[in-house]
DNA sequence: GATGGAATGACAAACTTCTGACAATTAGGA
DNA sequence: TCCTAATTGTCAGAAGTTTGTCATTCCATC
């Protein structure tokens, strides 16, 4: 179903069809290491996306966000430390695993320097390195403690990205998921739609601030009991929304 | 009159401290650029100063202590870097949004190096920088997540816009929130209803003073015990308003 | 092409704000 | 103390904004 699954390197992001799960960024140029890594987490429900080179795995983790990276540091055209600099600065709760065949302790503190979360030499174990990313992801996992959500009769998986309400499976379009959980993490806050925009939507689009409404008309009809009745996100009549579970 | 609700008391839940004109420090040697993104941010409600070189910039920066910095990295006499590295060296908690035409990772990782919060590649939206600054503000303010104010049988929570009177929810309107914001940053002190105006409702609208005392009026009705008898938002005769938590 | 999600535009509905009039109060001088 | 002028309180609609909602268009993906 996918290229990883033969031999042939990969060195455009593929991002898997199935979108569920926790995203993970693989960012490695070894054909075989890229399908062992990629075969390792797709089995454990992982979403993965593999990249063969620093520059469109730098893409990729700006377009897709992901909750993990991988990285091998010995990459072609930008240095491996270069990537987890960047990708530190620009989100640092991002956990970044470094994979490498670097054993000298110096060399270890340089990684940990450069933001580094932790690290697995090479050759490694599968469950070692899957242990760390799994303990990375679980120390990161502050803002929404637990990856579901509840409020009223409404059940959110944020990790499946699949919502539940009266144990009756409701579908969220992804756009409807980020905004919702951008919600949750600011629930009782008064949410401006620039905000909104801005957090949601991010920076490369613009649209109007009506877009948000119907956004949030959307949610409400899946998600209120009464959608003429928003009990849980509610309007705060000249300056936003606000989530009230 | 409506996006500038980010920079603006109440919409966006900001802290509770100098709430009065937000500064913005723009050092950039382009005349043309100069005019175009000070008026930018004046017209979003910000103060702003603008200057033409690293020198003056970073002159300015001491004296006025802004809220925030738009630095051009193309910069005559000292090299924007290093104005970005003194920035930051003195006082690391402000933001510097990095202006450049620069778009090479590698270039992007020293700029990250440097300690800038975030970058812009020339040439950007208006929209674009204008977002980044405000996401790059309220992510300095987030610690404060909620703000109450208390004074007599009265609970005030502006990040929720919620407000309690004897423990039962009382509901103030944006403007009223912002009134009475106002009021609690200045409290003690008498105010005029053109300062009001000026600084709750804005320099763009330019209403009667028979609306201060039409939104007074509501608040003393929603929040004193006796509206008939202000206690808390007294008149002073002549001169205007003083609020005596 | 067909499909589904996202964005936009339009209009009515809901709500807030403003205005102007008049009443009530205050200050200060006669 | 009384009177006058100025200032403030209060109210009810008018005027203006903001939001809910739907139909339509756009866009990417299959």
């Amino acid at each position: 179903m996918l290229q990883n699954e033969n031999n042939s390197p990969v060195t455009a992001p593929e991002v898997l069809p199935t979108m569920t799960g926790t995203q993970i960024l693989v960012i490695e140029d070894d054909p075989r290491m890229q399908k062992i890594l990629h075969r390792m987490f797709r089995d454990q429900g992982y979403g993965v996306t593999v990249c063969g080179d620093g520059q469109s795995g730098l893409d990729s983790f700006r377009a897709s966000k992901p909750a993990a990276v991988i990285l091998d540091l010995m990459l072609p055209n930008i240095f491996g430390r270069d990537v987890c600099k960047v990708i530190k600065a620009e989100h640092p709760e991002t956990p970044v695993i470094v994979v490498s065949a670097i054993s000298e302790v110096a060399d270890k503190v340089l990684l940990l320097e450069l933001g580094a979360d932790d690290y697995v030499t090479k050759p490694f174990s599968p469950r070692e390195l899957m242990a760390r990313v799994q303990a990375a992801l679980r120390r990161r996992q502050k803002p929404i403690a637990t990856v579901t959500f509840s409020f009223g009769e409404c059940e959110i998986d944020f990790a499946k990205m699949s919502a539940r309400r009266a144990d009756k499976a409701v579908s969220l379009t992804a756009h409807e998921f980020k905004l919702l959980k951008y919600f949750v993490e600011h629930a009782e806050r008064v949410l401006s739609r620039e905000e909104l925009l801005n957090e949601v939507w991010g920076y490369q689009s613009y649209p109007t601030t009506r877009t948000v409404d119907n956004h949030i008309l959307k949610l409400r009809q899946k998600l209120e009991p009464d959608a003429a009745e928003p009990r849980y996100l509610q309007t705060v009549y000249g300056a936003g929304y606000k989530f009230v579970p």
